[in-house]
DNA sequence: CTGAAAGCGCTAACAT
DNA sequence: ATGTTAGCGCTTTCAG
């Protein structure tokens, strides 16, 4: 049996009250009695129940943060931010992984509701409507998607990939392929729908195709590389990085050098982008940004439930050595680095 | 204001007793009331608050899990088989990264709690006492390392690391460097012990030196390189998968070849170690496992708390690409692949 | 089978 | 500055 607040009331001969204010309201007691009541229930090993607390304030500093996959390195740095500005402001996060799994996502959002304050969810799969009514449960701010009545963090991918697609045309390439990810998914949707409402494409410049819908994986990537290859693309704007170093891996079994024989761009800039040969060009998400704006609204909602704000943020292309001139060979060299300088 | 007992109870025309049964022991009430209580819930979007019901029962059917860096490859497989493994038993993950922070670690208990009916605790830094003091807070199972008096899991690192010896002895390495981890790591001691007393050092056949500390990271293994370099060895354990990947990088920089020139064993077996080139000889931990025997103690040391066991799990040299012959290449061939075959 | 009452550990008016 | 009282939302005896 853990010591409760009316162990050390009683040892220390004050009224369960006191020993509530010594811990949540220091000033509120004398010195004298609040450091005999610190110390007994340091000497008794008193914490107090943050869960029965929790019951009566209706807070419990705690967030609650839902990933689809956790192995996917694009979270650690959302993660990473997330937790750091929430510890700003005295609070702490709890992660759940659902594995892909939108039953458990439901699952998770129950079990997490009464221990946290609120829950940020990263949820590319579940429907709007499962989201509207577990939103009934938590204050709920949805990242990487938008839900009608939600506060929400987005971001721009469909402005990264356009200008993924600029740079491969700025190459000379003019049969782009786009290797989608999973079905259902919203930021799927911003990328087919910008990628195939380039300007260029309109035009008849060049074109594209879409092949997918593929796991958001290395294994999606490497899977996909024969039919990227069958399919005649010159260049392959992927779903995500990981897919991206798969279909590298992929092509290279295939025999089929990056960037030499076909150029390849992934999203979102994880630190593995950096690591793999060749190095990744790909369109760098601001993951860390987008887990501090996430909590930061979650907190700030509380206050001011009238304001259900959609935040985007920008997102930007980072040239690297896995893209390279099309077929002709005939790009125009400056367009090498142009939009971002890298180490 | 979310829908509470009483609410149901008011539209159901029933006490509020009856409604608990209704949603916690459902066989306790006549199917005919029971249906008519579980349709006004539905109706009124009431859901049982948790953290009350475990005010009571005790139970919360959570379980809490620190770790010290979320982004370590290493842990996502045993952060989704822990999962796994409790869903089965109807409980659900909260996971708390610390940021490698131990000052973090302690809060992070405190905060979990009273919302986890028990903690597993992945931290390699954290002081024995300090982890005894915890314990008296909630569960703890820890991982990794060994406490006195607590149920603990590890795996057996020593066992691997003295096959990965025996390995680059065989392909005739005769200088060998350990590329230690952090400081104070319960792992980094036993992997240190297991090489230093190695049956070939004790008889003077090969000479290992230590390297390190070290960030158990990437860009500690890159930083490393030149002192693998200046060392002269010609083999090199590194402590993690990570920071082997690393150093293969930092020595590429430097014109070091490998395997041609010096050989490289990790230790993990991260899904990357299968991706890098060359691909990664390493000691290959049975993190599932692990978290899954976490989660096992865990949930029967609450039925028997008399059993504090002490569960090690074995380990593995997986050859790969990145070990070869030591500098008169003149190995036993047939030392490649003995330990595992890989496809 | 259902209701009444007590209470999990704590905080928050309200007194004094 | 401290004690009293009520009660957060729920489960669990105990009656009936």
């Amino acid at each position: 049996m853990p010591t409760t607040i009316r162990d050390v009331a009683r040892a220390s001969g004050v009224h369960i009250s006191t020993v509530s204010r010594a811990f949540s309201a220091p000033h509120l007691v004398n010195a004298e009695t609040r450091t005999k009541v610190l110390e007994t229930a340091e000497k008794l090993g008193y914490r107090p129940n943050r869960a029965a607390r929790a019951l009566i304030t209706g807070r419990t500093h705690n967030i609650g943060l839902i990933v689809a996959d956790i192995a996917n390195p694009f979270f650690p740095p959302l993660i990473k931010a997330a937790e750091r500005e929430a510890r700003l402001r005295d609070y702490h996060i709890f992660v759940a992984d659902s594995n892909e799994d939108v039953a458990v996502e439901e699952e998770l959002v129950h079990a997490l509701a009464k221990q946290v304050d609120g829950i940020l969810l990263v949820s590319p799969r579940l429907a709007n409507s499962v989201i509207e009514a577990l939103s009934r449960e938590a204050a709920l701010v949805v990242v990487n998607r938008q839900v009608p009545g939600l506060p929400s963090v987005v971001m721009d991918v469909g402005h990264g990939a356009r200008a993924a697609v600029d740079h491969l045309v700025g190459l000379g390439h003019k049969k782009i392929g786009f290797l989608g990810g999973p079905r259902g998914s919203w930021t799927n949707r911003e990328i087919r729908k910008a990628v195939t409402s380039a300007s260029q494409v309109r035009t008849g410049e060049v074109e594209i195709g879409v092949l997918g819908p593929n796991a958001p994986t290395e294994d999606g990537g490497i899977a996909a590389a024969e039919h990227v290859q069958r399919a005649g693309f010159t260049a392959v704007l992927a779903y995500n990085d990981l897919m991206a170093i798969g279909l590298i891996e992929g092509l290279d079994r295939l025999g089929v050098r990056v960037p030499g024989d076909v150029s390849v761009v992934g999203i979102d800039d994880i630190a593995l982008s950096r690591l793999t040969r060749p190095r990744l060009t790909t369109v760098a998400n601001p993951t860390a940004a987008a887990g501090r704006a996430a909590v930061d609204m979650l907190l700030q909602h509380g206050d001011d439930r009238r304001t259900t704000a959609q935040v985007s943020l920008a997102t930007d292309l980072v040239i690297r050595d896995s893209t390279g001139p099309g077929p002709q060979g005939d790009a125009d060299p400056g367009e090498r680095g142009t939009p971002r300088a890298e180490a």
